[in-house]
DNA sequence: TCTGGCACTCGGCGGGTGAGAGTGCCAGGA
DNA sequence: TCCTGGCACTCTCACCCGCCGAGTGCCAGA
């Protein structure tokens, strides 16, 4: 399908139109990108790039620009094959960017946010590890009003969420004492396998203290769950404004609100801890009509037992031999700093 | 200075341009205000405005616009003598959507800023209590790794901060629980006052468990006072572009970029705290270059043990009355809310 | 199969023009 | 003394038009 030639005049005409923003025409392609050919023949290879969908025309006395086909026909011939991480001074910059953070998981993950927009002058997502598959290391059990208390859960990754109950009755403080015990020693264990079984353990108990355990387990479950919301944080957005394709406030907005919704940017982005390596989701690649113009560049990080994903979005007209160096970079060197 | 149909004529063409966002002459004042004099009156009296500053006009045959000190003159004037909140379905709206929300602090702030934006179409900005004023419940130990511990404090507010510890040396579970409810006990107070008197105390001491116990204790302040970077909560963004003027992405990357820096935002919005009623900032009133052309009107919420600041960022061509009464309605609903 | 040449097609830009909106000023009237 | 209608003036904006240039497709020849 793509001989040779035809990709190098593809792979030349993406390179160009990403960095010139232009329509990109026969001659300046033959000029800066060394094809040995004449304009003529480049037009020819050009049309036939057209036929198949690779390119288009704006108007007809244009150059041409990439289709989302296009691009990915680029992705998968030219930036996948030479897959590679960044080069020299950035990674040794993204390494010891690490070294100087201190080691708290929240703050670990705000600075690759900041990292990578920095690196890529696209919007970064960072989705936090999931609470699912973490282990419960301590339940906290905090009085705040004689029917009011705090439940507190802290997993071995460190990770901590927390939730308020308003008991049917007040509670004594021994009372909350001796259920806090109670559910820290059983729920020592994995959150999905153990709790679930402690849940119908503690429901056929009887007496006041398996209501309120009952209870507090109930909200440590769903709080886990439920800081999934939270799981998502984004920087970078002033930099994504500086490319041209979100000059116009219209094509923003609902990139933004997409962004401001935790929820459906997970739906949007977490499908990718199912892939091993670095995906590339370009335009109408992506499951959400938000991101029809935008490219999404992502991997997971992390292991099995605390993991979650980083990425990228940005215009369709991205560099993606960078963004996806970076990306790679980043989650890389993310999983090892975790796993230490 | 300002006679009385001088004023009528400013609140009229503020009114007018805000809805208009076009400058405003005198013919549609007369015809839509009922000011009750001729085009040419107003003329004049437009002549005198713009000499004392209040309006401009963007070139000689164009209509006015309201300058800062306008829109100044028109709230101390017009908006803020009327105060009141907001009107009957929206106030019932706010506090049916409170009775509605679980009652988690950071859950009820992230609902309130998204209300916020919602009623006025800007960007709300939510500020989270301190946890100066907090006193400290409980602190939790929980070991890692043979190194590392994840310190937690509650408070009686029941705001949640939490920290990672690396230790010099190994400790063991049974260093840790001793300490833990060492510090649980001795913390039980007011942290300003308390911590630091414990801080001597235990440096005084000596053995493994008071150094652990320190450096403990010198986290639990740390993080108390950092945690502030988080206690910034936005939203509304994609509303905010709506308004012409950010249609220019270069007008409103600036802005973007202080929303995204807890920090910055903190030090520009927080000293609201110090006044007792809605404040309202106009354009360059504003401390920071990036609000030169935006206006912000901010309320503190709360009492003095658990309180913080909301308030809305919007266009100096901002629907000040409007803004004013959801502020107001909204940080006296809150703060009933937090009281209970 | 490639290349140079040629006619053709549009989009964008600069300049010119006319309509419209709004003003300031002035003289006359309550 | 203050208000009003009338009038001449100014300036922006939207529109139109024509030119320039970039880039194409096609074709004949190497």
């Amino acid at each position: 399908m793509l001989n040779e030639r035809r990709r190098s005049v593809l792979s030349a005409l993406v390179d160009e139109y990403v960095a010139s923003v232009q329509p990109v025409g026969s001659k300046v392609l033959v000029q800066r990108y060394g094809l040995g050919c004449s304009p003529a023949t480049v037009r020819s290879e050009l049309a036939a790039l057209e036929e198949t969908g690779y390119v288009f025309q704006p108007h007809v006395s244009a150059g041409r620009i990439p289709t989302d086909s296009g691009y990915r026909a680029y992705v998968d011939g030219v930036v996948t094959p030479a897959a590679s991480g960044l080069a020299g001074s950035d990674a040794e910059g993204v390494r010891r960017h690490y070294a100087s953070v201190e080691r708290e998981l929240g703050e670990v993950l705000h600075e690759t946010s900041a990292m990578l927009s920095r690196l890529t002058s696209y919007v970064a997502v960072v989705v936090a590890p999931t609470f699912r598959r973490a282990r419960i290391r301590r339940v906290t059990l905090v009085q705040l009003a004689p029917r009011r208390a705090l439940v507190v859960v802290v997993t071995d990754s460190g990770q901590v969420a927390d939730r308020a109950i308003e008991f049917d009755a007040d509670v004594t403080a021994d009372e909350l004492t001796r259920v806090e015990s109670y559910l820290s020693q059983t729920l020592d264990g994995a959150v999905e396998a153990v709790a679930e079984s402690a849940r119908t353990r503690i429901a056929a108990m009887s007496g006041r203290e398996s209501v309120i355990a009952l209870r507090a387990l109930n909200e440590v479950l769903d709080c886990l769950a439920e800081a999934d919301a939270d799981r998502v944080m984004t920087g970078g957005v002033p930099a994504l404004l500086a490319h041209p394709e979100f000059s116009d406030p219209a094509a923003v907005r609902p990139l933004l609100a997409l962004l401001e919704d935790g929820i459906s940017m997970l739906t949007v982005i977490s499908d990718v801890m199912r892939t091993p390596d670095v995906e590339v989701r370009i335009g109408h690649e992506n499951p959400s009509v938000e991101l029809g113009h935008t490219s999404v560049v992502a991997a997971r990080y992390g292991n099995d037992d605390l993991g979650g994903v980083i990425g990228v979005i940005g215009p369709t007209r991205m560099d993606y031999r960078r963004a996806v160096a970076a990306v790679r970079t980043v989650s890389d060197t993310l999983s090892d700093v975790l796993g230490s």
